[in-house]
DNA sequence: AAGCGCAGCAACCGCAGTGTT
DNA sequence: CAACACTGCGGTTGCTGCGCT
């Protein structure tokens, strides 16, 4: 059975609004405000329109200091982030962008920002899959075939080199675009964000770890040591997500405790604190997103090969998920922090140290 | 100039959550 | 505590204008 509808349908106008209609419902509401009742509105001024389709009008349209016309680019990269970080959840993503609406948000990204970026990562593929090519044949060419039986000759999907996580459309094999990692850097400073370069305190009681990356690509204090990480991996008293991701715990959990996990493994306990400023609302949903992807993943990987880090396949379980190419455009995740981490497991030890940094 | 296709945007629909009785 | 009323949200639809042939 389903529900009521909230007006007589017959008795609606629907479609477009005329000036005069713009006029009552706008008059009327600077006057005496909704008065909480949208059902009722439209009867009060005599307007023949339901409740929802005039509280929908005022929202996004009507509705004082609504900005319209084209986005900025720090606005595109702030609604790419967020979207990458939380999803279609385009009303907290318009509360993050005054003047916008979420319908607004949500018609941009649908028409526009998202076949750009589809596009975007699409040249990338074909740049990545030709560079392989040359990569695999000077292979072939110096040292024969160097294939043993059973190797998959595919593309390897985890970079060699510690992870780069930009704040950008890049991948990433590319140098976060100098624009697009200042907006998102002041959009977490807007939120109340710290980040490594603007100062650098240490907390009493974390672990100082040497940082060999250029502090300004890793725009966050949230440094892990790797090979720490490893290990407790290894030991398997808890699975690496749950060790030492957030996304087991509450936000409060997190940010307040000094170890992730059961093997007395000291993570900084300023390693979150990028999210501080964030509001609650917005915290919880960045991890409990990346609790599903983590999900996904384990349930992908499975939690033996999530600790081995053996797993081939990696990229097509993040990919093939209803958050689909998305996901890949490199955007900040926790969870695409992890990955690399996950990958370079087994070399950690050759690497010496070696450090997963996270962009939150 | 007319027809067609496409992109952008406003508006609608239905579900879920929350408050009230 | 259940039923109902209302709001908020995200997905989808359909209209409109513009560019191309």
């Amino acid at each position: 059975m389903g529900r009521a509808p909230c007006c007589d349908k017959a008795n609606v106008k629907k479609g477009p609004w005329s000036p005069e209609e713009d006029a009552k419902l706008k008059a009327y509401i600077e006057e005496n405000g909704t008065g909480g009742n949208w059902i009722a509105l439209p009867q009060k001024i005599g307007l023949k329109r339901c409740g929802k389709s005039c509280r929908l009008r005022w929202l996004n349209y009507l509705r004082p200091n609504i900005k319209h016309g084209a986005f900025s680019e720090e606005e595109d990269n702030i609604i790419c982030s967020l979207y990458t970080n939380i999803g279609s959840r385009w009303s907290i993503i318009a509360a993050q962008l005054p003047g916008r609406t979420d319908n607004d948000i949500k018609n941009y990204w649908n028409t526009r920002l998202k076949k750009k970026l589809l596009g975007k990562q699409r040249k990338e593929q074909q740049a990545r899959r030709a560079s392989w090519l040359t990569v695999k044949q000077e292979m072939k060419r110096e040292s024969g075939d160097y294939m043993l039986p059973g190797m998959v000759s595919q593309p390897p999907y985890w970079p060699q080199q510690p992870p780069v996580i930009p704040f950008t459309t890049t991948t990433n094999q590319d140098p976060p675009l100098p624009n697009d990692q200042e907006s998102i850097k002041n959009l977490f400073i807007k939120l109340g964000g710290r980040f490594s370069d603007d100062h650098h305190p240490q907390s009493s009681t974390s672990t100082p770890i040497p940082n060999p990356m250029n502090s300004s690509r890793y725009p966050l204090d949230v440094s892990f040591a790797q090979d720490q990480l490893y290990e407790n991996s290894m030991n398997n008293t808890v699975s690496p997500a749950s060790s030492f991701s957030p996304i087991n715990s509450t936000c409060s959990q997190v940010t307040n405790s000094t170890h992730f996990n059961t093997n007395e493994a000291a993570v900084p306990n300023d390693m979150f604190q990028g999210l501080d400023g964030f509001t609650d609302e917005l915290r919880e949903l960045i991890y409990s997103n990346n609790q599903q992807i983590m999900n996904g993943l384990e349930g992908f990987y499975g939690t033996d090969n999530m600790v081995d880090g053996s797993s081939t396949t990696g990229s097509s379980s993040v990919e093939s998920s209803s958050w689909g190419d998305i996901y890949s455009l490199g955007f900040p995740q926790l969870v695409t922090g992890f990955e690399p981490c996950q990958q370079n497991m087994p070399q950690a030890s050759t690497y010496g140290e070696q450090y997963c940094t996270w962009a939150v």
